[in-house]
RNA sequence: UGGGGCGUCGCCAAGUGGUAAGGCAGCGGAUUUUGAUUCCGCCAUGCGGAGGUUCGAAUCCUCCCGCCCCAGCCA
């Protein structure tokens, strides 16, 4: 053991983990030589934002304790995997930050041992052909407080179950004809124990084997010799596994495996507002409620990093968010201030107006333009600066000016002198509106001597707004996304798909930006100051700009207005 | 009177017999050319409830209450 009362010894990482506990326990009593963990996704969608507490949490784990961590998957099921979820999810594990290296795996991969470690089972007497149809089997599975009943072709032969199987597997059953089960006990209280199904007939192609097979193994039978076969040590899963772990134990005890692997279970990530179920996110998808699995409002990683959110804003709310056993529903505002904390940090600022409203300032000579200096990012000295264009002829945000402004209002009125930022000091004079008598156009003039945004004789001014010129601005399309759904608690009231929030996306046209971001990448998160995090979507041309908003600012002025409504 | 889990601040979450960490949210205040950021302060005499053991209990015991998962040839 090493002395860590020295003053000078590093702090232990604070805000360990039981998962993390357990196994630095296995490693210091030797139980194991190495860490060995494992992602394993079933390619039937994509990964959303649960898997990356997952992932996070396999990954992490063989990182901090020099292990390795494969990404396997779990195809057992042909009817409901695809090639397009294979690709994506390495796509998005590698996006999110981690690197499985050679360790690719694929349950198919294991198909043949699962098959003759089914025979051994027969020959042990562990295991019999039933071709019982599956709702009688229902039916005689017994209830929660009811025992179930034997099924009649429990007590065949070894011999008659191996030929019966064998001929499953040669294609000589249409499917669903007939089962491999588990000898266990059709009385457990477990109702896993119940002799679950460990084959079933498909006659359906698989995107990896091929037509290869024609009976597929389950997941309990198939998921444990799997860790076993690769020498997983912690095979870590959600919280409804925990019923399944008798049986995943039953059959390392009961096979010739070459490890025995362990199973531990921990509460699956749940969000407000959010819906982490790949089930319901395929219906969204299949039914047109989104664009698709990369929608930006969906909670996918591929949605999720459209949108502009950083792999390591993820990693960061996963690590805010710990692992337990209670289940728990975190606030989405955990998660956006994860994104923030990230993008704050690392974003460069730019100047962008949603929606413009028109300043000309009178006291400007017409055609005169000027260069000012703007700051890339107040966080980061290195990221420099940039110029920007101004004139006589500028747009600010419609929403920074009133004309009958409230109490605590900074922005601009008559009369009132705002800064522009890095530009000068301007006054409103008076305001021009249409026959509907809507404010189209604010009259100004501008003090010399605030060039840059100071003014030399002390003066203080209480706004100071972003701007764009007239002259050079850009046109763009802004995306700005609410929640999915309206309610914190989708579903809750029965129908989920009539709580999804018809304002979740909220399209502007018309917007202004500064000109520096036409040639921005697709997906580099950029700050359109006083307003929000933003990055160009892959439908973004250079003549048609299109952004997506990734989260706004906190924005304590909008809380304000709100506590003054409510008054 | 089936089996398996879980209950610590509005939301996450440490703590495993020695007198309740931290984060998010919220509320005050300072700084500020983003009403952003940053910084400072406040925020559980209390750990689902009731008993009990102990000098001492969120931690141990008993009973009770609440919530979640399981009856797919899904994972």
């Amino acid at each position: 053991m090493v002395a860590t009362d020295s003053p000078t010894a590093p702090i232990p990482e604070p805000g360990r983990d039981f998962v993390r506990d357990i196994v630095q326990a296995d490693l210091d009593a030797g139980r194991v030589a190495g860490i060995v963990t494992r992602f394993p996704p079933e390619p039937n969608g994509y990964l959303h934002i649960g898997h990356a507490k997952s992932i996070c949490l396999n990954f992490g784990i063989a990182q901090e304790f020099g292990g390795r961590c494969h990404l396997r998957f779990d195809d057992t099921n042909p009817v409901k995997e695809e090639q397009e979820f294979i690709d994506s999810i390495q796509q998005d594990v590698r996006w999110l930050g981690f690197d499985w290296g050679e360790h690719l795996y694929y349950a198919s991969d294991y198909f043949e041992t699962l098959y003759h470690w089914a025979e051994h089972l027969i020959r042990a007497g562990l295991a019999y052909v039933d071709d019982t149809p599956a709702d009688e089997m229902r039916a005689m599975r017994g209830t929660l407080t009811e025992p179930g009943r034997n099924a009649p072709g429990r007590d065949r032969s070894v011999d008659e179950n191996l030929d019966l199987f064998r001929r499953m597997r040669a294609g000589a059953f249409p499917i669903g004809a007939r089962v491999l089960r588990a000898k266990i006990d059709m009385a457990a209280g477990n109702m896993n124990l119940r002799d679950p199904v460990l084959y079933r007939i498909l006659h359906a192609a698989h995107p990896r084997t091929g037509t290869a097979w024609c009976i597929y193994p389950t997941y309990d039978y198939a998921h444990g010799q799997s860790d076993a076969i690769e020498g997983i040590t912690h095979s870590i899963c959600t919280l409804e596994f925990e019923d399944h772990r008798p049986l995943y134990d039953w059959f390392i005890a009961n096979l010739p495996v070459p490890a025995h692997p362990h199973q531990y279970e921990f509460a699956r990530l749940n969000i407000t507002y959010t819906v982490l179920s790949k089930r319901i996110l395929t219906t969204l998808v299949r039914e047109g409620h989104v664009t698709g699995w990369d929608d930006p409002r969906m909670p996918t990683l591929a949605g999720q990093r459209r949108r502009g959110v950083p792999a390591a804003g993820l990693r960061e709310f996963v690590r805010r968010v710990g692992v337990a056993r209670a289940n728990s529903v975190v606030d989405l505002a955990m998660y956006e201030h994860a994104i923030r904390e990230v993008l704050n940090a690392g974003t460069q600022r730019r100047m962008a107006v949603l929606r413009p409203l028109k300043l000309v300032i009178e006291n400007w000579e017409e055609g005169r333009t000027e260069t000012l200096e703007a700051v890339n990012n107040p966080e980061n000295p290195d990221a420099g600066t940039r110029p920007v264009t101004f004139g006589r002829e500028i747009y600010i945000e419609r929403d920074d000016f009133l004309e009958h402004p409230p109490s605590r209002f900074h922005r601009l009125s008559p009369g009132r002198e705002v800064r522009l930022r890095y530009a000068y000091f301007v006054t409103c004079r008076s305001v021009v509106k249409d026959s509907q008598g809507e404010v189209v156009e604010l009259r100004c003039t501008y003090d010399p001597a605030t060039r840059g945004g100071d003014s030399p004789d002390g003066r203080k001014v209480r706004g100071t707004l972003h701007w764009v010129s007239a002259a050079d601005a850009l046109p763009a399309e802004l995306r700005l996304y609410n929640t999915l759904f309206a309610r914190p608690d989708p579903g809750a009231g029965g129908d989920i798909l009539a709580d999804l929030n018809p304002a979740s996306l909220e399209v502007l046209t018309g917007c202004l930006v500064e000109p520096a971001l036409a040639t921005l990448p697709v997906g580099e998160a950029v700050q359109f100051e006083r307003q929000g995090y933003f990055c160009p979507d892959p439908d973004s041309r250079p003549d048609a700009l299109v952004f997506n908003r990734t989260v706004g600012l906190r924005d304590s002025w909008a809380k304000v207005q709100a506590g003054q409504k409510a008054d």
